[in-house]
DNA sequence: CCCGATGTTCGATT
DNA sequence: AAATCGAACATCGG
């Protein structure tokens, strides 16, 4: 579910995080932490002041005194803070008690979910590519770096290692605003700064909605977001195409599903 | 009941 | 280098 505009929203939802002290961390499914064992994870957390929240792509930063916690919600992860623990524990992965005995609650129904304790982001940062929020993601760039490649154009915009914060949904919304087939070679695409700039107002565009809830999406205490209706094409299979008032199809591409007006995608 | 699909990522394989 | 596939899981709908 989460793609950039949704973890952009739970990131602007936990800025009381700031300047709390962790206490203590608890959790009920051991795979929770990705790259250490969550004994010695426990220790690592202990005592740390989060002194800001940030975002890279899909990743969460809370920035420690002289380390980082990242999280990244996959598909259903769902992380807010709350003063009470949750009474339904089904999905409750685990969660941290702030020194102004809040919690911090990380919820994912499956189990896909998890945080990283790194020392520096250098790692973070060698495994992904650039936010589209970052300066130097510009026209340029992307006219250039689309040129270096020759790959299906949503399989390119999929790679995290590429761009990083796109998803599915998004890509298929940017790529109809483009006019762009998801199949097209990267190579070949002729309007790369009308491309540029629907990523950037679509992205923009979802944030101030608050993202995009289609099934399990919350942030905050259950709130949901409303960029749903502003889709075009996703989820439209077989309704008429705001443009042209042809029939959305959809239709694998790069393995996922993926939704096409092929009037308006040549 | 079984099968397929779901917004993500990783690693193996072609 | 690029693309596909299965796995990590749970839930829902046909």
């Amino acid at each position: 579910m989460p793609e950039l505009p949704e973890v952009q929203t739970v990131v602007n939802s936990l800025g009381a995080l700031i300047n709390k002290k962790i206490i203590k961390f608890s959790y009920s499914w051991e795979k929770v932490i990705y790259n250490f064992s969550t004994k010695k994870f426990k220790d690592l957390i202990k005592s740390h002041t989060i002194k800001n929240i940030t975002r890279k792509g899909k990743y969460i930063i809370l920035h420690l005194n002289d380390s980082y916690l990242v999280c990244h919600l996959r598909m259903t992860g769902y992380l807010y803070l709350s003063k009470d623990l949750p009474t339904d524990n089904r999905h409750t992965r685990c969660y941290f008690i702030l020194n102004n005995k809040e919690y911090l609650i990380f919820k994912d129904i499956r189990k896909f979910g998890g945080f990283y304790f790194y020392t520096s982001l250098s790692d973070l940062n060698k495994k992904i590519g650039i936010d589209p929020f970052d300066n130097l993601f510009n026209k340029n760039w992307l006219k250039n770096n689309l040129k270096r490649k020759k790959r299906m154009i949503k399989h390119l915009l999929l790679d995290q290692k590429f761009i990083c914060g796109l998803g599915n949904i998004y890509i298929d919304e940017i790529l109809w605003k483009s006019r762009i087939h998801p199949k097209s070679n990267s190579q070949n695409i002729k309007n790369t700064s009308f491309l540029y700039d629907n990523i950037i107002s679509i992205l923009k565009d979802s944030i101030a909605f608050h993202g995009t809830t289609i099934m399990n999406f919350t942030f905050d205490n259950m709130k949901t977001g409303n960029y749903k209706n502003k889709l075009n094409v996703y989820g439209r299979n077989g309704l008429p195409c705001n443009s042209c008032s042809k029939s959305i199809i959809k239709q694998r591409v790069a393995g996922r599903g993926t939704y096409i007006c092929t009037y308006c995608q040549q």
